[in-house]
RNA sequence: AGGCACGUAGCUCAGUGGCUAGAGCGCCGCCUUGACACGGCGGAGGUCGGCGGUUCAAUCCCGCCCGUGCCUACCA
């Protein structure tokens, strides 16, 4: 065990700048980390040795804030982790650029509407849209110039993503991108349409579907919100026919009782029970409708009698269907009332001359327009069915109740009949919340959030939206002689012809020119719901049904990061496709991101005006120390945005460089660790590998960095490195004991380092690159294995496991006499007692020297004071050097 | 209205059925020290949201309440 002669000394201060400059560096080793592939992922690795992360495709929609920071290093912490375990990480990026968020930018950055009746212009060049142009009418384009303008916008967006995930040191493979409207995902979002198909589990049908009339489209009920809104119950009168009875009914929507096709009380209602049965006779319209009993109306609402409209709300259809109401569709797919004619089937009245007049009142205003109109029309009693005066028996009384809205719309939802695509999940509820719970989750509360989901879903997921910038629907529709579709025997596309899109591609064994003529074919218009492809991330990275060997290598993934806002969607929708295909779960842990808030509390949007947006930051603190900042909150914390912290992260990496620099700058000759302070230190730092690697494990980096931290600063640098200095500096004539002081600062460094990087990558390579990765062969730190026990091979514990301990108690007795004293605590010492119990005294002896030298102390005595505690020591006349 | 989470120092957050409840920032005092003034040392500051209960012992477990946030439900 001897040095040899062999000596230490990686750097030389002098030749390193005086500070670390962070976006200097962070330049440098991005460049090369990636010249040298280090986030490199081996497809020839097992799936064993693989670590497969589900990552979020972002919407690359031009607005960049902290929160995509935040959760996207959570991951990227965790992936140069398991990197560092010696896994073979799969990390790939893609971007969610299909569906409406892509549209509505397009629309919006070129002032641009499409519309599929204009013919397709090859030559259509379209300038960003000026203010001066943007207060004109939208230029109306193609469906084919549409979504070539998408395109353009959607590469525009993505390379400004492309530089934030760089400047923020993600460690993704690029190679890997991919872009859910690119070839390769609209293959796989096909392919999984024809196996869900083939497999039963999709459906078209005709029925009343939730509707946007701004968008024209179809939207899920995961894509549904609540708005509280003021409205107002209207109370207006009823007759029965052929009778004198009448009664009043309360509704939101009097601008839809043209579309009355029913009215319904409680059985048990002893105000309506002699009216079942019979007709009543709406007003205005004077259409006799059926009047039913229904468990579902509540004799507390209103006045306990209502009218069933098609549609004015879920219930409504619920009622019409049961009942095998009439369908009268009032609101069009634009939003307005249709053009229908009373007296014409479907809309019989006893007064069709009437009804018409009045209707006509109403016909082709919007739905906030006819209810306007409708109240004052109610306010005649002309429209009466009784001859009671006018229908509205009292004035609107206002009330605050939750309207559906599509969750980007802005105009209420209605229900609108159209046909489109499902996927059939409501009968699989129990197989889905089983799956859901094979899943770990992080926190594990999160599983609450997928069950309380599932158990509720009400409705099959509706996958067509009536869009243009997405995933075609590949199917098309034969024509009978008369040109109309059969949508029950739809034709399929051919998978190995995927992806194609059938309004520019026959259907199989038709021709071109018979599209939309009689006997031929028609090509579906719609495309996917945009959650149809993002919820095949998994299978998008396996190469799944394309590539068996690869799928095997890849799926299921180890980790799904994800926020928790979209567990009903995102989350909800992987786990169903990954059951419907191979009845597997996609991923073995979901780790849920808590969102970031603003200062006061709230969560930061961009509809709130209150978002920060990172570069400035990463420029001002550096990458690491908003990385430091992401780090330390806790996995499904929501965390409120907060500069302090960013300083605190920075003034770690400046800490970190000046240890770095201390340590390596050290110059003594090869000696193994064996003084018993540095043994006793390597024993705490043996103790937290242990803690930090166990808090990986779950997914917990903020409680291993927060580990780290603590140690780094209150065992390392404030204590350890203070008390170890002078030795290893050589004030000591014994060159062993100078040399365990060197291994152990050195050791000490390369452990924490290396828990550091997977945080802090900038700083850590740069302080691993002046000495470590030359003497371990690992030219960079994020391949380096992880601290674990075979660091600290062949290293004794210590005579006494509280040795480092006592002797920083001792240092900061003397310390306090010093502060007390008012002077510096460099001060020298010419002399003093230190009072401490014998035993106490006993144990300080192999640490002492190191704790005079540390104090700078010249002359001791030793006391014993049986009154002192175990541990504690007092300093009794001390007196100091004077300055010179 | 149900469910979940949270409520700890001025601020941002850790933490645990048991010594005297912690960190950083901020504040006060001292120290230009030899890796680091982008630093060091010392200090003040808390009825751990409230009320009950279980326990030898509760900030922690249980119940109720108050407050905050989120998810879900609620269009007559």
């Amino acid at each position: 065990m001897s040095g040899s002669g062999s000596r230490v000394r990686s750097i030389d201060p002098a030749t390193l700048p005086k500070h670390f400059d962070p976006a200097e560096a962070a330049a440098r080793w991005g460049e090369a980390w990636e010249k040298a592939g280090v986030y490199a992922w081996d497809p020839q690795g097992t799936r064993e040795e693989t670590f497969v992360i589900d990552t979020p495709p972002p919407t690359a929609s031009g607005s960049l804030h902290m929160g995509h920071i935040f959760s996207y290093v959570h991951t990227d912490i965790i992936a140069r982790q398991r990197r560092m375990l010696g896994l073979n990480v799969f990390y790939p990026l893609g971007w969610d650029d299909n569906g409406l968020p892509t549209e509505r930018r397009v629309q919006d950055y070129f002032h641009v509407r499409c519309d599929p009746t204009v013919p397709y212009d090859p030559d259509l060049q379209v300038e960003p849209a000026t203010a001066k142009i943007r207060k004109g009418r939208a230029r109306l384009v193609s469906r084919e110039n549409f979504i070539a303008l998408c395109d353009q916008v959607t590469v525009m967006d993505e390379e400004a993503f492309r530089d934030l995930w760089r400047r923020a040191a993600l460690s993704v493979d690029w190679s890997l991108e991919y872009a859910t409207i690119d070839d390769h995902c609209r293959r796989l979002a096909q392919l999984s349409f024809l196996d869900l198909f083939a497999k039963g589990h999709v459906y078209n049908t005709y029925a009343p579907t939730m509707w946007d009339v701004d968008f024209q489209t179809a939207v899920a009920q995961a894509e549904v919100e609540d708005r509280d809104l003021p409205g107002a119950y209207h109370r207006i009168e009823f007759g029965v026919e052929d009778s004198e009875r009448s009664f009043t009914i309360a509704t939101t929507r009097p601008e839809l009782l043209a579309a009355c096709v029913g009215v319904t009380a409680h059985p048990e209602d002893e105000r309506y029970r002699d009216i079942f049965g019979k007709r009543a006779v709406t007003p205005l319209f004077r259409v006799p409708v059926p009047v039913f009993p229904s468990e579902m109306a509540d004799p507390e609402k209103g006045t306990g009698i209502l009218m069933v409209c098609t549609f004015g709300d879920a219930t409504d259809v619920i009622w019409w269907r049961e009942e095998g109401l009439e369908l009268r569709q009032l609101v069009g797919k634009n939003g307005r009332l249709a053009e229908v004619t009373f007296g014409e089937e479907g809309f019989e009245s006893l007064d069709p001359e009437a009804a018409n007049r009045f209707y006509a009142e109403i016909s082709g205003k919007t739905v906030k327009q006819a209810q306007k109109r409708m109240v004052e029309l109610l306010g005649d009693p002309d429209g009466s069915a009784t001859g009671n005066g006018a229908p509205l028996r009292a004035d609107p009384e206002a009330i605050q109740h939750p309207v559906k809205f599509y969750e980007r719309g802005e105009r209420p939802l209605e229900y609108v009949p159209t046909r489109q695509w499902f996927v059939r999940l409501l009968d699989k509820k129990q197989e889905l919340l089983a799956k859901g719970a094979e899943v770990k989750w992080h926190p594990p509360f999160m599983h609450a959030r997928y069950a309380d989901w599932t158990e509720k879903l009400s409705l099959d997921w509706c996958v067509s939206r009536q869009r243009y910038f997405g995933v075609a629907i590949p199917v098309w529709y034969p024509l009978d002689g008369d040109g109309n579709p059969d949508h029950e025997r739809p034709i399929l596309a051919d998978a190995a012809s995927l992806p194609i899109d059938p309004m520019s591609t026959p259907a199989p064994g038709y021709e071109e020119s018979q599209r939309d003529k009689p006997g031929g074919f028609t090509g579906e218009a719609d495309i996917f719901d945009t959650w149809f492809t993002s919820s095949l991330t998994p299978q998008i990275g396996s190469h799944w049904t394309l590539d068996p060997d690869r799928h095997a290598r890849l799926f299921p993934t180890d980790m799904r990061p994800q926020a928790h806002e979209i567990i009903r969607t995102w989350a909800f929708y992987t786990i169903a496709k990954a059951m419907l295909h191979e009845d597997a779960i996609p991923w073995k842990h979901a780790v849920v991101s808590g969102w970031i808030l603003d200062p006061d509390r709230k969560k930061m949007s961009k509809s709130l005006g209150n978002v920060e947006t990172p570069l400035p930051w990463i420029e001002k603190y550096g990458a690491d120390a908003c990385r430091y900042w992401s780090g330390s909150a806790r996995v499904g914390v929501d965390t409120a945005f907060d500069e302090k912290v960013l300083k605190i992260g920075k003034r770690l990496v400046t800490k970190i460089f000046n240890a770095g620099k201390f340590v390596l700058a050290q110059e003594a000759e090869t000696h193994p660790v064996s003084a018993e302070l540095d043994r006793a230190f390597v024993a705490e730092l043996r103790a937290l590998v242990e803690r930090a690697t166990a808090a990986f494990d779950e997914f917990q980096f903020a409680q291993a960095l927060q580990e780290t931290e603590t140690f780094f600063w209150t065992r390392f640098t404030d204590t350890f490195l203070e008390l170890a200095k002078g030795r290893a500096r050589g004030d000591a004539a014994d060159a062993a004991a100078q040399g365990s002081a060197v291994a152990a600062l050195r050791l000490g460094l390369s452990v924490l380092l290396r828990l550091f990087a997977p945080t802090m990558p900038a700083i850590t390579e740069e302080v691993w690159s002046w000495a470590f990765a030359d003497e371990t062969g690992e030219p960079s730190i994020h391949r380096a294995p992880w601290p674990s026990a075979a660091d600290f091979d062949g290293i004794a514990g210590p005579d006494e496991a509280a040795s480092l301990e006592r002797a920083v108690a001792a240092w900061t007795a003397i310390n306090k006499a010093k502060a007390d004293a008012e002077v510096s605590s460099g001060r020298e010492v010419e002399s003093l007692t230190l009072a401490a119990s014998a035993d106490t005294l006993a144990g300080l002896a192999p640490v002492l020297s190191d704790v005079l030298a540390a104090a700078r102390v010249h002359g001791h005595t030793l006391r014993e004071d049986p009154t002192l505690e175990a541990d504690a020591f007092r300093v009794e006349d001390a007196h100091f050097v004077e300055r010179s």
